[in-house]
DNA sequence: ACCGGCGGGACGCCCCGTTAAT
DNA sequence: ATTAACGGGGCGTCCCGCCGGT
């Protein structure tokens, strides 16, 4: 017998995968549920919204899991420019895994953008939280506010972007490229503030 | 009476503007061909193999159109951190527009990286196109091979991923940042290559 | 703490309401559970036939309240062709209502009669019931058996016609013409027998 | 080689058959598919709108079909009481066929009352259809155009209602008891003309 | 005895992308 | 070169058990 709330994880984890590799309007409903092992019953149980709800909650749940290891990887003593540098290499190497894995929320929520308001604010708050994690950690560099911000902000596109063309390419040119110009980005500032 | 040849350039035309909205699998061919106010039948007729060969049509097109635009741009006397805001400022009324208007190839592109080589291999002809363009440039700047390389790629990466940030925050705020972080990143490596 | 056997009876009057207007099969469950604010556990305690149960407990009970408020009419000393325009009088004041309600019984018969036997017999014990109820005053007034037993069913039947000709065209005009016919075989199946 | 067109006949042939049967919510799109040996798509390409639309066109073709028949019966020189005897008498041996077939509009209609203004529509004018065709009879044997309209819509009702009692009890007491009140309403109002 | 949460399959209607015939 | 037909699958929701708790 399933203890309870086994479907309801499941599901989600099943999603989450799913969405990441085929994308979310290409992803079925019954794909999922077989993949989890789950009836269609208990998906509207947990989620009385359906397939909606569900990314929603994917989105919620792989964004907080990323942010956590986000802050984690932020809180070590080693410099800004190292620790983003080994963030993307992690996702160099799991774009190289079987599953060619990209971000697991970046295709949900483009996808989602114009249908989903539910989605859509999910997938803002995630991306919000990754930006304030890495922004923190510039203030705690003694960074002017604003400065951390702006910087933490472009750090993350950089990133979604360099994995997208990288997704697409075939191949880590772009995010090895995104090393170099992260590097550049939170070193310079480091520099103008130093100078200043 | 219509003549020869509106029916493809039609369907292309429907085809982007609402791939660009709705994503590709959220889009129906249905849809598009009441949008272009074409029959069935003449779609396969142009492209025999259907949705996905109307998609890779739509990301050549589309890209090429882009890839002409930028090269004008970069054509300018103008230093290419100035001509760089000024497309990201393009980027930043399209969003505002009624149709808050992403990149109109990467959701096909992200939508089809696992599951059509046909499109998957036009989109990285396209980005690839565009990162050219500012490579060249930046060489003709006099930057080295690498670096130019390099610096076009990240950033392309750095105005898609905020593109894709602004469109799901509903703020420009990802895309202003992305014009100082471009800034910074064309200067800082031309102070690079001066200092040297 | 609800007090025991609320669950019943609310059950039962809001699948009467919602049958009555949506039909029995176009109504969903869940829809009455969450109409009674009842789960889904206690319906099959009462209920153990499930839907089909609860309709026949609806026809019941709706089929007696309506047939002891007949005869609480025919009790009177009028005579019965004023009780009965009386009694269409009140049916076109309801079918002017917020839902439009018809009779409460007949949308669950006519859907049960292929497919429920128990729903099917306690539709026809509730129409019978009516009947009697007014052959038993036809009868008092001196009527043969067998004109009274024929009269009565005729004057249901053309009153439960004439409800539903007026649900569907949205005016009263079949239950007035009603009104004017049951006057007619009631004062004329009078004049037969007076004038034998 | 099915030739173009017989789907759609084939789609309200079949659902006729079941609706009239079953009902309309109990009979589902996939069994009125599975007997019309027709595959979905052709549903949605005759009728765009589903099954609402074909519950629509079932209603005008069934309806229209019996006000042919209809008028036929009453053209003839027969008093209209012996017309409409022979009529429900039609009526008691459909009853007693296999499928135990009602009226093929009434359920359809009471179904769709409040559900969809477009079978309400079409049922309102299959029924208006019936009473104009009774209704023309009366007036060429000199009812007054009241009287006409007001007893042809009454006989409509109480064959209607007639037919669902039966229906329900599984006797054909009720149309039996129709035809003696047709009769009594036809000949009355016939009397009391002539009497005038 | 009564109620609540969760799960289970089946099926609801609709529409998809596509092919053949007229 | 348009209209008809084709299967298969889209998501949602159906009605109903089986528990555990009270």
């Amino acid at each position: 017998m399933p203890r309870p709330d086994r479907s309801r994880s499941a599901l989600i984890d099943s999603a989450a995968l799913l969405f990441r590799r085929q994308g979310y309007a290409a992803t079925g409903v019954n794909q999922i549920l077989e993949v989890a092992d789950v009836k269609a019953g208990s998906l509207y149980h947990h989620f009385p919204n359906g397939k909606q709800e569900l990314a929603a909650a994917v989105v919620e749940s792989a964004g907080g899991e990323i942010e956590r290891l986000l802050r984690r990887f932020l809180d070590s003593d080693s410099p800004v420019g190292e620790i983003v540098n080994g963030w993307i290499d992690l996702l160099i190497v799991q774009l190289a895994s079987d599953g060619r894995d990209g971000c697991p929320i970046e295709p949900i929520a483009t996808e989602s953008v114009n249908a989903s308001p539910l989605v859509r604010e999910a997938s803002a708050r995630a991306f919000a939280g990754w930006t304030d994690a890495v922004g923190q950690r510039l203030r705690r560099d003694g960074w002017p506010e604003r400065d951390a911000r702006q910087t933490a902000l472009a750090v993350i596109a950089l990133i979604e972007g360099a994995l997208i063309l990288s997704r697409i390419s075939g191949d880590a040119a772009a995010l090895q490229s995104a090393k170099v110009a992260a590097g550049s980005l939170l070193r310079s500032a480091l520099a103008a503030r130093d100078g200043s």
